[in-house]
DNA sequence: AGGTTAATTAACCATATGGGTAAATAATGT
DNA sequence: ACATTATTTACCCATATGGTTAATTAACCT
């Protein structure tokens, strides 16, 4: 609900439905009644879903006749790629296993009595 | 709201509050106040979003006395890593550029003439 | 035992979300 | 003009979310 860029992008992506729609948009352009066919919902529902989609910018829509095909738009998840670096970093130190994290809860100790 | 497990990594990161939380435990464990400090909002907001989080193992907790400190757990962002791989596939490509996505339309149409 | 600090729970409120049905718009084909 | 197909809008509903205040639990310190 907050309405900064990574927020409305992970909450658009906190979606099942939304991330199968993304994940078809991947071999290319689909309109929405292909989009929604694999789907048990009704077309209003799925509507609202591409809406959300469309205000996190995750994806693109144009108008060719009656149809308003949808292609997937990546910049959003760029961002994610972006944000998720540091705790990449995190996990290839290796902070997130035990083992290591013991380790330097003992240093850290170590250097307690040192000073 | 669903309960899969990327659902529930996703949306715990689609509040400000909750990713600066996570950001200040790249550094290392911190108690429930540590956290709740720079923030302007009450103990049990913090308690609140802290829930989220554990529920969605992006913190674990423990006991040390009066204190219940977090720490990171990258797991559930490693699974987003993963998830995004095929993004990453798609703009390394180059479809999310217009004029590459053009390119790739008029390759089709040319298909299609040709059968 | 009594007071202080840390953190959670309970109860409440406003607003957002995800779904549905029925009706409206828009473009196509005859 | 008229019916059909694609999509959206307008309402309605139940439940979730993010915050609040007040009260409660847990551990610590004299």
């Amino acid at each position: 609900m907050p309405n900064d860029h990574l927020s409305s992008t992970f909450s658009a992506l906190a979606d099942p439905t939304r991330r199968a729609i993304l994940a078809r948009l991947v071999t290319g352009e689909k309109t929405v009644s292909d989009l929604a066919r694999p789907f048990d919902m009704t077309m209003p529902a799925i509507t609202k879903h591409l809406k959300v989609l469309e205000r996190a910018k995750l994806i693109e829509r144009s108008r060719e006749g009656q149809y308003r095909p949808c292609r997937l738009h990546s910049e959003p998840l760029k961002e994610i790629d972006q944000w998720m670096e540091v705790y990449r970093k995190y996990w290839k130190a290796g902070f997130d296993r035990l083992d290591n994290y013991l380790k330097a809860i003992q240093a850290k100790e170590k250097n307690h009595d040192d000073t």
